[in-house]
DNA sequence: CGCGAGTTCCTGACCTTGGC
DNA sequence: GCCAAGGTCAGGAACTCGCG
């Protein structure tokens, strides 16, 4: 479990962030919340936090503050809230190489994909506040970038996220070029990120055809395609045959 | 090794058709 | 009416190429 501290001000959109689902499902566990950043630094010395949350729209300036304060003696992965209005300040805390940025009001299919992507990184270090740490962790990183390419997409498939697999967001996420992390997986895979995506989801949506009895609308969605027509059609293109007909040929076994 | 520009191809959206 | 299956097209993501 990753421990995480909210810092926000406003203690009804700090209880609508904690209630948007079961952070205990994530891996992840927010029982802390600091309304102002002076009891953020104060909770941060104390305890041992994997995330920082910071509400930017309400904090303004001091945010900033307390992302330096934060970078000055840790790397811990700090994810900024924030309005349209905010860019300005948003700006200023991406210079302080702020994980990322979600728009308020969160939605929790978002902030659920962000946190999916922080556990990822956090589970291959564990570089919480020793930024001497991090030098090795990029090592590591460049060493077995596809391995964690591959293991991503698997644990998306597994968690019902795969619609929104790319390779943009895994490149952002690894710190990595887009162009360059898909010539790297082709060179080392011998497939490119997008047949090995297909691969992955048409493996699972067969085994799914030939275990349950889910329709193939849900098959297909369980999979990752919102589109059942464009389903079909990779479906046919992959296996040869209509996924009903598979199902058939599978069961009569 | 890493990135940017241009090109290719995939995806989502919308529609139609046919079988049950 | 519901579900399966296919056609078309615009937009965006992935890929390739070339360069530093």
């Amino acid at each position: 479990m990753f421990k995480v501290l909210l810092v926000d001000p406003n203690c009804r959109s700090a209880e609508t962030i904690k209630k948007l689902f079961n952070w205990n499902d994530l891996g992840f566990i927010l029982e802390d919340h600091a309304e102002t950043s002076s009891r953020a630094v104060d909770l941060f010395n104390m305890e041992n936090y994997s995330l920082v949350i910071i509400n930017i729209t309400e904090l303004k300036d001091k945010g900033i503050q307390l992302c330096e304060i934060l970078r000055k003696g840790s790397l811990i992965p700090i994810l900024l809230i924030g309005g349209p209005k905010d860019f300005l300040i948003i700006r200023k805390a991406l210079n302080l190489q702020v994980n990322d940025y979600l728009p308020a009001p969160v939605q929790s299919d978002e902030l659920r994909t962000c946190l999916l992507l922080i556990k990822q990184n956090l589970k291959r270090y564990s570089l919480i506040k020793n930024p001497e740490q991090l030098s090795n962790a990029v090592y590591i990183q460049s060493e077995d970038i596809i391995g964690q390419v591959k293991k991503y997409v698997a644990e998306s498939l597994d968690e019902s996220l795969s619609k929104r697999i790319t390779l943009k967001e895994i490149s952002v996420m690894l710190n990595y070029n887009c162009s360059y992390l898909g010539q790297k997986f082709k060179y080392q895979e011998k497939m490119t990120f997008n047949d090995y995506l297909l691969k992955q989801r048409m493996e699972r949506a067969k085994h799914l055809l030939e275990n349950t009895n889910m329709k193939i609308y849900e098959v297909a969605n369980e999979v990752g395609y919102v589109e059942l027509d464009w389903f079909y059609k990779k479906f046919k293109s992959y296996t040869g045959v209509n996924a009903n007909k598979y199902r058939e040929l599978a069961t009569s076994k």
